[in-house]
DNA sequence: GAGCTCTTCTTACC
DNA sequence: ACTGGTAAGAAGAGCTC
């Protein structure tokens, strides 16, 4: 018998004499790498209807235990059942808790229970090692005290201890909680370079490879200078063996990529096959294995392959200002520095002089890789010990699967028996339901404003789910006494209303606990800010933000439409409740947009409005709150470019610090180019902090000037816009597939996805559509004034000068000859 | 071929 | 297919006159 302490990253579960048992690598707290070996017990519940008899129950009880399923590899039995009571959906049931030989084997076990005294039979959709961390509350990156025995070339399990490349291999006898302490994982980043992008198509030219200390480019080319970090091999073969041989000398935690789930991984497995090597980078030797999805997942054993782009694109994308989640502007965002300049060609065409270059390069991308790793390390471990996931699932789970995760790990708290997946026909029934009106977005008044005020809900859906007690599993059948009722809604075509028990449900009580959580972590964080307490906060506000969409999301167990219409309603009812109580207040309200009012102060103080907030406050249900988002001194609004109403989702406002917030106007819009996106943020900037537009204005002669006399350069003129499906599936033939096709033309892989740059080139067809000018940015040719003058530079500024009375033609007039020259 | 509406598409806001 | 609804706006398709 030995005692450990022991931190679990990479799990995973293997079949031996029929049984289910788990495996887990991890670290002791010596740096030790550590297999612990645990059985499982898988069990299904089987939820009785309401009023069986005893007599019955034991009847059932014996027909279950009998229940077998025979299969040529195995025969999964019922070992035992057990009655227990439980909650399902709310309410107190009677439920068997059926234990079964091999979990695979639980749904054709659960297809048995088809009796008539059966509700429901659930639990037996999960993933096993889901199950595992509820039962055993073992969960990812948390300190555990594991007694158990040591096995050593021992026979047991398939001799699984001599084939995995590890110090010890403990058979679990018992775990304790212990307290968290410190944990660094060894990451190691890794990235490649070939000629082509389709997997596997072209060879593999050079490997890098950064670990703490350590820095290595792997590589089949030759270069004239050789610089220290590189390693020449005479074939992609031997390269190949090599990056295997290191991954497993270096033996990290973790394995960390930018997109290596879609690329680098199947592009090395591809090479591999082709080479008849065996990409053995697991622990026991084996290769990485694929589970399907969007992006199939690259897993391997006892490694956690973590696919960075992927954490990134989910849970921190909404935060970055980068118009790509590429490599290179996360980087700069993040860390300041970006890729290294090259210029891609295909390998023949390198120069041995310029080998030296791409090595550096490709070096570059494992650097960037690796400190983006160690920065969202924090962010990692915490989604995982909050979510209670492996690290592998979470870095690569959509928003709404990390929300369900961290609801079935929380279920054991409330007794409750987990609900099914929703079934395909189900999905397919919910998907082509009529979607539920939406939020209220007051249209505003076009002028420039000063003295304002924001006020905004907190967290307004979450807040309103926990205060009205709205769940699938609360929501009544009929209206009751005594209970909560939603605004009225139109729901299937009907105006109805739906009502709420007011006995607190497990789903609302979740989330109120979830949201004191954060507050206490928030707490926390401004006494002793840390990147820990800062990624802890930001995993829980996530979390709490996804769950209105999460019950109105058709793949989720906890789906329920008729919670998400009332959730809306009561949205709709606080917001334009709050946006009449701010104007009898006899502020002038401007605007307001689903959780938020924007206002002037006109002749009252601030401290009047705080009060005034306070008064609000006192007159919200349960845990609603509304909060001061900011005081500002000057803010614009726009009209539509159609119809002169109001535009929505459009303002500009500056702060007392001087601080800009700009909401969906050109400059914050990645399908402008670069020459507008400037001038339209120029222009804002400068009516705001001066309060008229007579700079602003010159600012923009200047500019037109600039264009006409063809001072522009290419770079600000680009328009970038992405390619949101495959290049076939195009029905319109807009400016951006065109300019895609001439891509793919001129030999350029052109993938979904990818952000396709051209400009407007002036061309002798006297009248013609936009696509017809379009060229690539390398194509020769010079831009379009006209294009640009009318269909840029115009649509962004008109509007804003409007506001001061200055018409389109008044932009222009001045221009009208020199216009004609061209 | 001008002028209109409608569809397709992308990207924003909350 | 992998949170939801609301909205602006460009470009092109298709129609009428």
């Amino acid at each position: 018998m030995v005692q450990i302490n022991f931190i679990p990253l990479d799990y995973g579960y293997f079949d031996w004499q029929g049984h289910n048992y788990v495996r887990i690598i991890g670290r002791d707290d010596r740096g030790k790498r550590v297999c612990l070996i645990d059985n499982f017990e898988p069990y299904l519940w089987a939820v009785l209807k309401q009023g069986i008899s005893d007599r019955r129950i034991k009847e059932l009880q014996r027909k279950i235990d009998k229940i077998e399923i025979k299969l040529p590899s195995r025969i999964t039995k019922v070992k035992k059942t057990e009655i227990h009571d439980k909650n399902f959906l709310g309410k107190s049931v009677k439920a068997f808790k059926i234990f079964i030989t091999n979990y695979k084997d639980a749904h054709p076990v659960a297809n048995k229970l088809d009796f008539k005294e059966i509700e429901a039979r659930r639990e037996y959709d999960m993933s096993l090692i889901t199950k595992y961390i509820i039962d055993k509350k073992f969960i990812p990156l948390s300190w555990r005290k594991i007694s158990g025995e040591i096995l050593n070339n021992s026979s047991e399990f398939g001799g699984i201890d001599s084939a995995f490349d590890i110090d010890t291999c403990i058979k679990v006898e018992k775990i304790e909680k212990i307290e968290n302490k410190k944990f660094k994982p060894k990451i190691l980043a890794f990235d490649i370079e070939s000629d082509e992008l389709e997997l596997g198509k072209g060879e593999i030219l050079m490997i890098s490879l950064v670990s703490d200390n350590f820095k290595k480019v792997l590589t089949c080319k030759k270069s004239l200078k050789k610089p220290t970090y590189v390693e020449y091999f005479k074939s992609e073969a031997e390269m190949l063996e090599a990056f295997i041989d290191y991954v497993n000398k270096i033996s990290p935690d973790v394995l960390v990529g930018y997109f290596s789930d879609g690329f680098d991984i199947p592009y090395l497995k591809a090479r591999a096959e082709k080479n008849k090597i065996k990409l053995s980078l697991g622990l026991d030797k084996s290769q990485p294995s694929f589970f399907r999805g969007r992006i199939p997942k690259a897993k391997i054993t006892g490694i956690v392959h973590v696919d960075l782009f992927r954490f990134i694109e989910t849970v921190y994308s909404q935060y970055l200002q980068s118009e790509t989640l590429g490599l290179n502007d996360v980087a700069y965002e993040l860390l300041g520095e970006g890729k290294k300049e090259f210029n891609h060609k295909h390998s023949s065409k390198i120069k041995e002089h310029e080998w030296e270059n791409y090595f550096e390069y490709n070096l570059q991308d494992s650097i960037l890789t690796y400190k983006l790793a160690e920065k969202f390390w924090p962010d990692m471990i915490e989604f995982s010990r909050i979510i209670q996931e492996p690290l592998f699932e979470i870095t690569r789970s959509s928003m709404a699967h990390l929300l369900e995760d961290y609801i079935l790990h929380q279920l054991n708290n409330y007794n409750e028996i987990a609900e099914k997946r929703p079934l395909h026909d189900e999905i397919k029934e919910r998907r082509q339901r009529k979607r539920v009106e939406g939020a209220f977005v007051l249209e505003p008044k076009a002028g420039l404003y000063e003295n304002l005020a924001i006020f905004d809900f907190t967290s307004m859906h979450t807040s309103i789910i926990v205060s009205f007690n709205i769940s699938k599993a609360t929501l009544l059948k009929k209206r009751e006494k005594n209970s909560y009722e939603s605004p009225e809604v139109e729901f299937a075509g009907k105006k109805t209303r739906f009502y709420f028990s007011k006995k607190p449900g497990f789903f609302p009580m979740m989330f109120k606990e979830l949201i004191e959580k954060r507050k206490k972590v928030k707490r926390e964080y401004k006494e002793n800010p840390n990147p820990i307490t800062k990624a802890r906060s930001n995993a829980f506000k996530l979390l709490s933000a996804a769950v209105h969409g999460y019950i109105g999301f058709f793949g989720a167990r906890y789906y329920s439409l008729e919670s998400s219409a009332s959730i809306l309603a009561f949205v709709r009812k606080f917001n334009k409740e709050t946006i009449d109580k701010t104007r009898n207040a006899g502020y002038n309200v401007i605007y307001g947009d689903t959780d938020s009012v924007a206002f002037q102060l006109k002749n009252k103080k601030r401290t009047e409005t705080l009060k005034f907030l306070k008064k609000l406050n006192s007159e919200l249900p349960g845990i609603m709150e509304l909060e001061l988002e900011d005081f500002y001194k000057r803010g614009i609004w726009v009209t539509k470019r159609a119809g002169g109403f109001g535009a929505k989702k459009k303002y500009a406002l500056i702060n007392e610090r001087g601080k800009l917030k700009i909401r969906g106007f050109e400059t914050v819009r990645r399908d402008w180019c670069n020459l507008v996106r400037n001038l339209q943020n120029d222009i804002l900037q400068r009516i705001l902090k001066d309060g008229n537009e007579k700079k602003a204005f010159q600012i923009l002669q200047k500019t037109v000037d600039d264009l006409k006399k063809r001072r522009v350069s290419r770079d600000e003129i680009l328009i970038r816009t992405q390619l949101k499906k495959p290049l076939s599936e195009y029905k319109a033939r807009t400016p951006h597939v065109i300019a895609a096709e001439k891509m793919k033309k001129s030999g350029t892989p052109v993938d979904m996805g990818m952000l396709i740059e051209y400009f407007i080139a002036e061309t002798r067809l006297k009248k013609s559509l936009v696509r017809e000018k379009v060229k690539l940015p390398d194509e020769k040719g010079e831009y379009n004034i006209k294009y640009y003058l009318e269909h840029q530079i115009l649509p962004a500024v008109e509007n804003i000068f409007e506001v001061f009375g200055i018409k389109k033609e008044d932009i222009l007039i001045k221009d009208q000859k020199k216009l004609t020259e061209f």
